[in-house]
DNA sequence: CGAAGCATTGAAATATATCAACACAAGTGG
DNA sequence: CCACTTGTGTTGATATATTTCAATGCTTCG
């Protein structure tokens, strides 16, 4: 099959590869797995021997908490890592769902490694998008911890859609997104009715629509604002056309 | 003078340095600097272009949110690096400040990426560092999304000294902490008169002491309880003494 | 001593949760 | 292709945790 390897299309989002560097990543052996919807990827309190890759699919984060309540700390889309922390960090200390059927690319932690050593720039790299994730989850602290619903929902929509795009994966403010408002709700940390009814007043303020697993921005400069959202904190990569809003500005 | 370097005691309290590493730490070249209580050390926005090991004092990194509210993401206690992340990650995305007096052991990142290519245990250590720090993002983020407000400052305190016991910084069940009300309050997104009432609830449980900047554990599992806590997120290296329960047990 | 910071209190306002029912869509099996 | 079941979205009414406002008391410190 003429499938080439699963990380490079991660790395060369970013950076431009040397030959050498491209081989490296050539030669690491990868083995590609399929997780159904739904089912659990890790669970907390595992040790994981491998990483590994979203090559295809939503996946997500999360922990639960006292009341049995879950809380989503972060939704992966492919070229993600979710778990890159696990090569340094023996215990699991969360939950990783397939919100849809996934794809996986699983390295090795021994040849992972191995390959940080040898490859600094990309060990580098790889290290920085765990720094990045980390940047994610203290948005998200601020999200629940500071802003009100309809706020809170804004700014995961706007969040979203950035990162889709930036994969390539949303054309004029529209982006496939399967999740419910019960997984909304979980990553906001509202109740799922009280998500139903900010999702309507944003609907009602023509600023998204979202139905069937898609998410359509129609306001973004709206959306922006009424999130209170500044991008710095994803570290996207620059984006090609200057304007760096996405889909239709305001009437 | 007979001060050892500063980074030396954050690696020997989790690893045994052979010689060389021992060499190549006594040799990174380390500017202290003194920083006074309640100002900034970084801002969102900057560009460091060095790192800084926090060798005495409390700091804090946090973010302001649409309301001009402040969202305080973590505290910093001695033998941090609240700002490793800048080594790879150009944009700073969030304020830094220090909570009392604070002396800082500076770093370039020129002198502390070659340590990293050169020093691959101790690199892979301080990245391990910054993913324990993600980590308890997430259980911040968590706290503040599924927690109720008695539980949440609960869990802050537990969280607050078990780190401080592993520094060796609580005897019996007390340690120093120089935060005010109002600074819990920013750290669990409760108000500050919700704050007070929620520690005088923990107060009125005989579950702690919290006054002058002093903070005494009564009842360590009933805290655990209230708080819903455990403690694998902090990672924290393995106690000598076999309980992992500091201070006194219920009656 | 006065001033400033911090803790505490009470009362009223509000955002959000909970409960319970219903509508609607999609997928399944007969 | 229909009847059925299940998952998802929606609505209304009520309950509650938490916020806000405003005032007061207590420390600490210069």
């Amino acid at each position: 099959m003429n499938t080439s390897h699963p990380l490079l299309a991660k790395f060369e989002r970013s950076l431009t590869l040397t030959g050498a560097e491209r081989d490296a990543i050539n030669v690491l052996p990868v083995r590609l797995e399929v997780v159904k919807a739904d089912q659990a990827i890790l669970r907390e309190g595992d040790r994981p021997k491998r990483s590994f890759l979203l090559v295809e699919g939503l996946a997500c984060n999360s922990k639960v908490g006292p009341n049995g309540k879950r809380q989503i700390l972060a939704f992966h889309l492919p070229e993600d890592m979710p778990d890159l922390a696990s090569l340094y960090l023996d215990l699991r200390d969360s939950d990783t769902w397939a919100m849809t059927n996934c794809t996986l690319a699983f390295v090795s932690h021994r040849d992972l490694d191995r390959f940080c050593d040898e490859q600094r720039r990309l060990s580098k790299f790889l290290w920085r998008d765990t720094l990045i994730n980390a940047s994610v989850h203290r948005e998200w602290t601020v999200n629940v911890g500071l802003r009100e619903g309809l706020a809170r929902m804004a700014h995961l929509f706007c969040e979203l859609m950035l990162r889709m795009r930036a994969l390539g994966r949303a054309k004029d403010g529209t982006c496939d997104l399967a999740l419910t408002q019960a997984d909304l709700a979980e990553a906001t940390g509202l109740s799922q009715v009280h998500t139903n009814r900010v999702i309507q007043e944003l609907r009602r303020l023509e600023l998204i629509s979202f139905a069937r697993g898609q998410l359509t921005v129609h306001d973004w400069d709206g959306l922006v604002e009424t999130a209170d959202f500044r991008a710095d904190y994803l570290h996207l990569p620059p984006v090609d056309r200057p304007e760096s809003a996405p889909g239709a500005r305001r009437a």
